[in-house]
DNA sequence: TATTAGCACTCTACACAATCGAGTGCTAAA
DNA sequence: TTTAGCACTCGATTGTGTAGAGTGCTAATA
């Protein structure tokens, strides 16, 4: 789809990106013959920049002004040009592993994850918890807490801890819930929290029901609130560096501005749009290529961490379309890959 | 050290805050006149308008604007004129119970209420979940994970779970855990977190290595964890609305803006901002009344939610100084009564 | 003595014009 | 094919004038 550029086209095109990342302005020939040695007069450049615009690498915001990269010029650096750009040292792994190792749980390292991250690139980070989909049943134990109610807590084996409390409508004695906690322990431990689909629940219930006299009432809730637990809705998502965004100055309009961060204040929208970002290591979407209109002067720079070889949480970063992608980039990336590893030694 | 105002002062003051607090403009004496059945002429309103800027309950933009009321001019609105304002219809109560009373966790409800409490002000609102403090321990238990890693859960009369995996040096039977929590059980349910100190512990201490052949390890992490679960600063605060500070006209200004995005921003700062409210009620903090300079521009309505009789976690309001007090207080004030009432309920 | 009409004055906000300058596109020469 | 040169464009900036809302003061009034 895309037609090759020749080489000084591409030079060009990199130049200006960079240029325009720097300072935030449309960039014209000028500026640009001078600042960089390109070899070209500046008529020569116009020449280009008149040719990449009309290949839709560029845009111009208005009659002659100077030029600005058009998403798709962004995606073609990114696609292309960039790599040769990544020198960003990453001894980074280092200085992560170090800060992060203390004894904490996997849900503090998570949220100090995202606030390191957004301290570091200046722009607005999140950072899910792992998915439960992918995860075994480490430990699921009921603890009595009086005798019509009960605190379910499951600990998968990538050390999270999720709990509810359920209301039964009948009483429940310590001895059922001794016998339920064995129960469970020796059919759902271990188990892929996927493959609890309802038919080897009811499988599950019952066998417990020939066992125990006790209504179906308890095993259903521990169904439900499991199902609850796993559901993607129930996966916390941490923030940080929101207020960063101001200091954009393509975010000084208020209109702009109040699009984005009404997305970064409902949950629900950053989780759907965390959810259709695929799973496949990391992705940029590029000003539109993301579906939310409020966004659309956005990138959204994101990684998924694997915890062994499974696919399980997702970090990354929101900021201006004019993002300095090699070093978010490169950022996040080492981020995914030392959080998994955290994480998947915590749970050995 | 506020000097009486006249009846007709007050009159005009009152006048003037509502009108600002409608219009988020400087009020001049004309407008006042034309809108307002004052009874007397522009040029009385003026003369009385100057005594009102000398005796601080005015400001003025710039010579021949309109004035505007000072924080002091709020405060004593606040303080003396308010209370007749209060027409607020308050079957909102009912509302709440009925919305809120669903089958939710107490983590669930609290959050959901920071939600409903910004969505009707139309500010941002902060909500924190119960104080450990002055609560007491239902249940404390412990699940092993592993041979070397348990999982503390505390599960208070509130009804708030906190959690805290911790790591062993040295490995750990089921037997000697089952021993454990009996142990925990009995010494330690039911008892005030806050009456657990050191001396308190140590004894306990002593007791079980009589009985148990366990190093002192896991149980100074008991110890250890229990108080770092009480701590302040491990009490969740849940926000909402923060977005809605971008449509106060006060904030169109990017300076102040930023100033307070960035408080809403960092938890630790809110965390102090609230711990240095007194536990009396509704409080009130007006502009500069607060202690931190980026927020010399908003007010603060806070209050305290009781359950049972204990005061325990904090709900309220940030806003411009510019703020529709009296609908707020009563607000805050209804939310307090009603989650302490629902937290208590689901506490029995 | 308190109130008010009247008036001069102040200051912002807004609209409009002039100017500047960075940038373009085109043309013709190298 | 490249480039120097030039006319042109258009936003940003600056300056000027005006309208309008508001004030403070003074003198007249009840």
């Amino acid at each position: 789809m895309v037609k090759e550029l020749d080489k000084r086209k591409v030079k060009i095109l990199k130049a200006i990106i960079h240029e325009h990342i720097l300072t935030a302005e449309p960039v014209g020939s000028r500026t640009l013959a001078k600042t960089y040695c390109l070899g070209v007069s500046s008529a020569t450049i116009r020449n280009e920049m008149s040719d990449l615009e009309e290949l839709g690498f560029l845009e111009q915001p208005y009659t002659s002004a100077g030029r600005v990269p058009s998403d798709q010029g962004y995606r073609f650096y990114v696609d292309r040009l960039m790599s040769e750009d990544i020198h960003y040292n990453l001894n980074m792994e280092k200085i992560l592993n170090k800060t992060t190792r203390e004894k904490q749980s996997v849900q503090e390292i998570i949220s100090n994850m995202a606030r390191m991250l957004s301290r570091i690139t200046r722009y607005a980070s999140v950072v899910s918890e792992p998915q439960l989909q992918g995860t075994k049943i480490k430990q699921l134990e009921l603890i009595g807490i009086d005798n019509s109610s009960v605190l379910i807590v499951l600990i998968t084996n990538t050390g999270i801890v999720h709990n509810k409390i359920v209301r039964l409508q009948e009483e429940i004695t310590n001895r059922q819930i001794r016998y339920l906690n064995h129960f469970l322990a020796s059919n759902l431990n271990q188990k892929e929290l996927i493959k609890l689909n309802s038919s080897y629940m009811k499988e599950l219930e019952l066998e417990l029901l020939k066992k125990l006299d006790l209504s179906q009432e308890i095993f259903s809730l521990i169904d439900q609130s499991l199902r609850k637990m796993s559901h993607p809705s129930d996966i916390r998502l941490y923030l940080g560096g929101t207020s960063y965004i101001l200091d954009q100055p393509e975010f000084n309009n208020m209109e702009n501005l109040k699009r984005v961060l009404s997305i970064l204040d409902h949950e629900e929208m950053l989780r759907d749009l965390l959810y259709n970002i695929p799973d496949n290591g990391i992705e940029v979407l590029i000003g539109r290529e993301n579906e939310l209109e409020e966004m659309k002067n956005c990138s959204i720079v994101f990684s998924t961490y694997s915890i062994g070889n499974k696919a399980s949480g997702k970090i990354g970063v929101i900021g201006p379309t004019r993002m300095e992608y090699s070093k978010v980039i490169t950022l996040v990336n080492t981020m995914a890959e030392v959080l998994g590893k955290i994480i998947l030694e915590l749970s050995r």
